[in-house]
DNA sequence: CTCAGCTATTCAGTGTTGCTAGATACCAGT
DNA sequence: ACTGGTATCTAGCAACACTGAATAGCTGAG
């Protein structure tokens, strides 16, 4: 996609893995895999590494090293109780921010 | 609000500005009036004006120059054609977006 | 055995964006 | 003169996603 994706991607992608490590714990290429499919067509690898090292400084996150089969050691990411609460603070942020956009769709019409 | 709106905005925020625009014309204090009353009540004042230099930099509004009574003139900024464009693929590029959250948020509960 | 190709992570440098914190300017009322 | 509301602009900063690469383990083709 474009530029626009882009820049809307700032601060909600981290919510989205967030949301995505809510289901069950994953690594990163695999995150990045599942993105691949969902749509987010051309999301950088190296962005979502970078995402996963802030979001593990911070503390939402656990992390586990897990041989992998098929290549060098895994980084298994799972959320933690501070994360959950974090993920809920970005749905109402999100909510928030949504509600405010579908009133200035309908309207500006 | 939080940092976590903060980061959200960017990208939005064009959209919400544009979208605001296609209403009806407006200037930068008024802009930034409405928004403090639609719920945004942070939006720093300088930066809806680089935002608004940005897009007249783009070529997505027209200004015009009006004297006011109550201070300085106003930069009035009305959405053009190409504006009118670009704001159909922000939505597009939003419903895309919001589409694929609203499908995390109920998947991931 | 070597090389391509998939798996898996990391990192330095870049551009865009919104915020901070001011400065500047016009006008009305005290 | 001074305060306060109106109105715009700017330099410097922090956060984030992208680019483009390097590194490393494993498997199968040649």
């Amino acid at each position: 996609m474009g530029k626009q994706v882009t820049e809307m991607l700032k601060g909600t992608l981290e919510g989205i893995v967030l949301a995505i490590l809510a289901i069950r714990p994953a690594y990163g290429y695999e995150i990045t895999a599942r993105l691949r499919d969902q749509g987010f067509s051309d999301i950088a690898e190296g962005t979502i590494y970078a995402l996963l090292v802030r979001i593990e400084r911070r503390g939402l996150v656990d992390v586990e090293k897990i041989p992998s089969e098929k290549g060098p050691p895994r980084k298994v990411y799972s959320l933690n109780a501070q994360g959950r609460e974090y993920l809920e603070e970005f749905w109402r942020t999100w909510s928030f921010l949504a509600e405010r956009l579908e009133q200035l769709r309908e309207g500006g019409n």
